[in-house]
DNA sequence: CGCCTTTATGCAACTTGTTGCACAAGAGCG
DNA sequence: CGCTCTTGTGCAACAAGTTGCATAAAGGCG
């Protein structure tokens, strides 16, 4: 149950459309919560019915125009309570780690130029990351919200710098059985 | 469509009953892959249809009864051929991260208490994973499978590494604000 | 025996996420 | 005007994962 309030989040930080909540989706919100545009249509749909949000009044309410929501105070306060809450961390499920237990009992035949292709996009997302963080974060740059949001992109951050160091520990044992 | 593959590697490591895979699934196969027993009951009854596994025999295979599967040559050859294909890292997808983008606008109200608890598991997590290395993956076994799969196991504990100093951080920045 | 617990298999309903496509309006162009 | 491209909203079908419950046999116990 996180993508309403995936979206919530994002709301509350700036009144959006459905497709320019996809492509804050696409991009920075993207770190630690991925979604596609009919997911967030759908959701937007039950959202607004369940008096959470609202759309912004407008001229021409019609098919192909685009439509503003903002958070209504219930929605704002089901969000708090729902961050409050406890919450398990889910448990894990990543295909490449499977991947590589698998190879251990069919072999390894082609799984290389595999790893180098994930490191390659690891790298790319690392540094886009870091620049996001020159941007957005630098120094002099430290309320309470920076302070936050800069810890999520570090989350980010670091969890690329970890696939990075992995994928090359994996290429090394991977390449020393060939 | 992973799973599928996931209970493929686990039946070529040891042919097992649906029980037994449940109960691998929870401890180490669960690093990498997690499932519940329905969702294995369900995935061996259409790979027992589809011919990439078949029960083995038993004089008693009634309900209630312990049923063995083991891996046809067709299992095997799909496993490896999917080991083999191009597949994209998965998109990002956070609770955890998303909550505290969320605690950014609506506040930290609660949260230390969460973090602390997580950062709790994770390092129970972290000290099973650790205890498993000591004992099955000692210098001496050195094999090509025990190579990879000593890297996924590499790789759990090192996720566990960053969530602990993620975690940690976190903390700092939560109880620094209040 | 009758009752409870453990081991084991399994169905059904529901929620969440993905894929593919349809529809509508405006802008640029010959 | 008619054509195509872009922007924007949305439905429908499907695949994957979760939750709750049902069923059955075997073993222990009073």
């Amino acid at each position: 149950m996180s993508l309403p309030h995936a979206i919530l989040t994002a709301l509350l930080e700036k009144p959006s459309s459905g497709l320019e909540l996809t492509r804050r989706f696409d991009r920075s919100f993207g770190f630690f919560w991925s979604a596609t545009h009919q997911q967030i249509y759908r959701e937007l749909g039950k959202l607004e019915q369940s008096g959470a949000i609202r759309a912004l009044p407008s001229e021409a309410p019609a098919r192909g125009q685009k439509k503003e929501y903002e958070v209504l105070p219930a929605g704002r306060a089901e969000l708090a309570a729902w961050a409050a809450a406890g919450q398990d961390p889910r448990p894990m499920r990543d295909p490449l780690l499977l991947r590589m237990r698998a190879a251990a009992v069919v072999g390894t035949d082609g799984l290389t130029a595999e790893l180098r292709r994930h490191l390659d996009l690891h790298e790319r997302q690392l540094e886009m990351y870091e620049g996001i963080e020159r941007r957005d974060f630098p120094p002099e740059r430290d309320s309470e919200q920076d302070r936050l949001r800069h810890l999520v992109l570090r989350g980010g951050i670091e969890l690329e710098t970890f696939w990075i160091r992995w994928l090359t520990q994996a290429l090394d044992t991977v390449d020393g059985e060939e």
